[in-house]
DNA sequence: AGTATTCCTACCTTATTAGTAGTATATTAT
DNA sequence: ATAATATACTACTAATAAGGTAGGAATACT
């Protein structure tokens, strides 16, 4: 049950352009760099969170990305689907179709309730949320 | 975050077991059967549980396997740690020293967040509690 | 025009998952 | 004893996904 490097990154890339919501586009070498990244992969996060609608990309010189949303508008579980996919924990929670056992399969329901679980911590946080929680707002502290 | 089948597979043996406590242990053809397991993967699968001290194995004709200690007295993230390891979302929530910023790094300690969250759906149900949840009590109806 | 940036798409490498295969070893029943 | 039935052990293989590279096209600013 390990997270993604994809989601990792991505949270953090998400919060560097939170970080810096007033001062205009963060360009993704800076990010990449902030945050020890490689450019070419982050590139393709960053397409991956604006195909999602969380962020906005501005092209060409002095262009970058900035949050589609204002940071407290952005929940974390937004990021993670974007990144993780929904949280399925088992197939048949999304496809109902996959298996005839459904209605009454005890494990299905584990999972479900581990899933829900999951789902609770990511969407009572939204990236201001972290950007407060960090105590010294000049060096965000994160590198996970 | 998907669930390896290593561990689906797992808790549904471990079901099984725990359904048939009383009427002595079960072979891994007849689990690998019921639960249209590979025979030769759940095999691997039930040394992992067997060298984490959660079922027992009889060798020989007429062995199989049994649970190590009443279903009621094994939680499920028993048997989840045992095949999925730790639930560690990231490296630096087992391993503190993987980065210099622990301390007080934000992301780290929303994946804590996280963690905590699943291990108390998990650590809050044993085998039987499965086990009793299933309304026809002769075929476990559970193949997930 | 020239430079800086995102965009797009294809490729590559490595790790993990899922599964197979074969043989050795232990236990029971005859 | 011997045959039959199990697990135990170890190695191999195939498929998939993760993580990352590469190159050039498109766009926008100066």
């Amino acid at each position: 049950m390990k997270l993604s490097t994809r989601t990792r990154y991505g949270v953090r890339a998400a919060l560097e352009l939170a970080a810096n919501q007033s001062k205009g586009p963060v360009q993704i070498k800076t990010i990449a760099h902030r945050q020890d990244i490689s450019i070419k992969y982050l590139e393709q996060l960053m397409a991956i969170l604006k195909s999602a609608g969380l962020v906005r990309s501005i092209r060409g010189a002095k262009g970058g990305y900035i949050l589609a949303k204002p940071a407290n508008q952005i929940k974390l579980s937004d990021v993670f689907n974007a990144l993780e996919g929904p949280v399925t924990t088992v197939e048949c929670l999304e496809n109902k179709n996959y298996c005839a056992r459904v209605t009454d399969c005890v494990t299905r329901q584990v999972w479900a309730e581990v899933q829900q679980a999951i789902m609770s911590v990511l969407q009572s946080m939204t990236l201001q949320d972290l950007i407060n929680r960090t105590k010294d707002k000049k060096t965000l502290n994160y590198q996970i």
